[in-house]
DNA sequence: CAATATAGGTCTATATTTTAGACTTATTAT
DNA sequence: ATAATAAGTCTAAAATATAGACCTATATTG
């Protein structure tokens, strides 16, 4: 099984597929972020089978990545919405969105702009505490420690190329 | 079948998603970063059997994320590499990276750094053409005028809560 | 108040995908 | 000439996904 060997692995980014590395749970994922909560809702936008719907809610609520509350106002209605830790998958769907904008355009894209000043989002980069942006290029992966000779060895060629 | 079905979707989320929404998938793209190239390494890296990752190889490589070549030295090898479109999976990579080592530690993480000032990166940014960032809360989705009104309304959401 | 609709599921049978591992073929090393 | 390696193919069993019928509790309508 996917999730489970993934989840005990070395590497952050294996970690993190442990809990999203699936098309319907990203899927779902977009669809909370642009402002979905209910049941119906997600079955509608995302065209996932209920039983697989019902599924990935579950391990995205047991995940943290979503809660789920009943609704005061209705009391048939389940309210499923990002927790902090969900809000945080941000950067990876807007990189998602960009690079599809990018490489897979179809008719009309969907772009993304500043709110404020209007200015196009025309990519992502990676900042230091400072706010100072980081080329893909210029970025190197640093081992801790307790990781493995062989996982060291292959994260050190990251852009060594 | 997932791909299919996402590959027509208006949202560009979900066009990526056809081709990279699946968990072995972006793994394989992980390996490909950390400098992988041959079949025997994906295999021991991943952990993917033989069949599954004969099926994504050959997939990525139809997506033009990955090109194929036979190895002049041995003409036993042959190397996967990643072409311009998978190198800008980048951004995605450095994003779940950052979410996992942040909401899902495990002992020791993997840290990212700009090689030539040593600072840590400590998150990941949308930036305008001019470089500068754009902060997630200041992010609005733009649709296109040929993009549905159910899509249209749905992006508007996004950070509105 | 009775009948109907809605929300959020469960259940089921069929179809598809994944898995582990044995086997194959071409090339290289001993 | 024999053995090892690289990159697959093939198979049967196990796990998942699919569409859609059904179920239950709550809310709305006439």
């Amino acid at each position: 099984m996917l999730k489970a060997n993934f989840a005990r692995m070395e590497c952050p980014v294996a970690r993190s597929l442990s809990q999203i590395g699936d098309g319907w749970t990203l899927l779902i994922i977009r669809e909370a972020i642009y402002g979905t909560t209910q049941f119906e809702g997600f079955l509608e936008n995302t065209g996932a089978s209920r039983g697989l719907l019902t599924a990935r809610l579950a391990q995205l609520t047991a995940s943290g990545i979503l809660y789920k509350t009943k609704s005061d106002k209705d009391g048939r209605q389940t309210h499923y919405e990002l927790t902090a830790k969900g809000r945080d998958l941000w950067p990876i769907m807007l990189s998602l969105l960009l690079w599809g904008d990018k490489h897979l355009p179809d008719g009309d894209i969907v772009s993304a702009r500043s709110r404020t000043t209007g200015a196009a989002i025309c990519g992502i980069s990676a900042i230091d505490e400072s706010g100072n942006p980081i080329a893909p290029q210029d970025t190197v992966l640093v081992p801790g420690k307790d990781i493995s000779d062989g996982f060291k060895a292959r994260i050190s060629a990251v852009f060594k190329n």
